[in-house]
RNA sequence: GCCCCUAUCGUCUAGUGGCCUAGGACUCGGGAUUCUCAUUCCCGCAACAGCAGUUCGAGUCUGCUUGGGGGUACCA
């Protein structure tokens, strides 16, 4: 762990218990490019506070997904190079020490309330509607010894923070300016749990202080909580972060997003074909812009353009269409040996060898499918028919193209074709518009039939380059397999 | 209930008192290119939540109302 030297420090603290959320995701987002902007730091905390939702396949999720998204983070305990994160977890003895300051100094003591009196508590303000609810401090004024000597007797404790019962805690907020709350509406949080494991509130505060955290940004669920959090920096004389609330983004219907009503987690969209370049640039752009009207940037151009001022108060929906429109412009901004990478890959889980196959080929393939791709797995499922003869056909193709007199058609096309020497794009289109000229048709009416023969399919790259690439051997052969099924 | 945050096209947003008959993007509709499908390129539909106030002038400032969100845990 390094200290703060004056240069931004910033971190993303999510707790092991679920899958990363695109919010999340966001958060991530903003304070890795918050600290790439400013030349600082960003470092990744664990905050496994809670035993019992601790979950091990979500860290190990969590970690793959921020990797994915290639948001590695600057540092962490013990290591060069390739850092684990900090975990909470293995820091009890740092926030026991911190907490015995507070205890010393009279701003935290020892509640003995037992969680059934705690629920009496809030049941009988709930009918009495009392405007203030909360800890009534019962146990606020038990002497120190007192509280040792009950301790030792075997006791079960939390420790408080003894919170002012006046005045006002105010903070400033980055992106929602002055805010302040009345400290009688607060109540005398836990700091320290029954299992002598901190809560958020405090283990939070120690680490981002301890850790030289020079901005918290963080999600807006976290806004209430940081009067709390500013009493904690008062109590142990510490300066607070600069803090910085997101939104949050809600789903199509402005709901909460969950995994019920559809994706919602990173892995979700890498699964459904999103590059991690168009989440982070998607992500980024909802709630944030650069100030002028580019949308489709690379990592850098964020990085570069990125300010606190310009992120956006107001939560925001999230529009998978507007996502989907986005991931075809970074595929087409993709390098072609990448995709090809992509296209292999995919090919190969279909079922289809491809390593024979001729880098150049390959090449030409990716460029002829590259615009009509939307999901990187589109690339295989659409280059099949380059590497493996169609086993069946397109059934409204059929109908549409095998009808009467394709195969008169088909036949023409085919006698055209072969006899060719050059079979070459340019030379394949002169043929059809020779033979269009020579036999009266129209080539759109010359197409249909060899195209689905050949592909399968009715819709694809231009016939002349999908022809060359297939090769004349293999067209002629995959016209007279079909030519028996038209009419 | 109480506290806090928030409010421009369907969606993401630009806009920091006059440049706004409100700009861009996605979606949707139409068109061009074309052998299909995409890509690309044009054109179009579409918004300042409401009400008071401040001001010569308000999308921009203030208040209220309403809508949306969050918090009110020994969860984060």
């Amino acid at each position: 762990m390094s200290e703060n030297n004056g240069k931004v420090r910033v971190r993303f603290a999510p707790s092991p218990t679920g899958y990363l959320h695109v919010g999340g995701a966001r958060t991530a987002i903003y304070n890795y490019f918050f600290a790439k902007a400013m030349g600082g730091t960003f470092y990744l905390r664990i905050e496994d506070t809670d035993r019992k939702r601790y979950n091990e396949t979500a860290l190990h999720d969590l970690l793959r997904d921020l990797k994915w998204l290639g948001l590695q983070w600057d540092e962490g305990p013990g290591c060069e190079g390739d850092c684990g994160p900090y975990f909470q977890s293995d820091r009890l003895e740092i926030y026991h020490r911190e907490i015995k300051k507070l205890l010393d100094s009279g701003d935290a003591y020892y509640c003995f309330c037992t969680e059934e009196r705690l629920q009496e508590v809030r049941a009988e303000q709930e009918k009495s509607h009392v405007p203030v609810t909360g800890y009534d401090r019962h146990c606020r004024n038990i002497s120190r010894e007192e509280a040792e000597a009950r301790i030792a007797a075997g006791e079960k404790y939390v420790i408080r923070l003894k919170v002012p019962e006046t005045g006002v805690t105010e903070f400033d907020d980055m992106i929602r300016g002055h805010i302040e709350y009345q400290n009688e509406l607060l109540d005398d949080l836990v700091l320290i749990k029954r299992d002598g494991y901190p809560t958020y509130h405090f283990a939070s505060v120690v680490d981002d202080h301890l850790m030289g955290t020079t901005h918290v940004l963080r999600g807006d669920e976290w806004i209430s909580s940081t009067p709390k959090h500013e009493l904690l920096y008062k109590a142990f004389g510490w300066k607070p972060p600069v803090w910085c609330h997101l939104p949050v983004i809600l789903d199509k219907n402005g709901g909460k997003l969950s995994k019920r009503k559809g994706a919602a987690s990173v892995g979700d969209f890498r699964d459904l074909g999103y590059l991690p370049e168009t989440l982070v640039n998607y992500l980024a752009l909802l709630g944030w812009n650069p100030g002028d009207d580019r949308e489709v940037m690379t990592l850098k151009e964020m990085i570069d353009a990125f300010t606190l001022e310009r992120i956006n108060p107001k939560s925001a929906m999230f529009d998978e269409k507007k996502l989907q429109w986005m991931n075809g412009q970074h595929i087409h901004m993709c390098d072609d040996t990448f995709l090809a990478g992509i296209m292999k890959e995919g090919l190969t889980g279909l079922g289809i060898d491809v390593s024979a196959e001729p880098e150049a080929r390959i090449a030409e393939i990716v460029k002829l499918l590259k615009p009509r791709a939307h999901f990187v797995q589109d690339l295989a499922q659409m280059a099949t028919y380059f590497f493996r003869a169609p086993t069946e056909y397109d059934e409204k193709g059929k109908a549409k193209h095998f009808g009467t007199g394709s195969k008169q058609i088909a036949t023409e096309v085919r006698e055209g074709l072969a006899a060719l020497t050059d079979f070459t794009t340019p030379v394949i289109e002169k043929m059809f518009y020779d033979l269009a000229a020579a036999t009266g048709r129209k080539v759109g009416d010359m197409v249909g039939a060899v195209r689905l023969a050949v592909s399968g399919v009715t819709a694809g790259p231009g016939l002349w380059e999908l022809f060359e690439v297939v090769g004349k051997e293999e067209v002629l052969r995959r016209i007279d397999v079909a030519l028996p099924l038209m009419g």
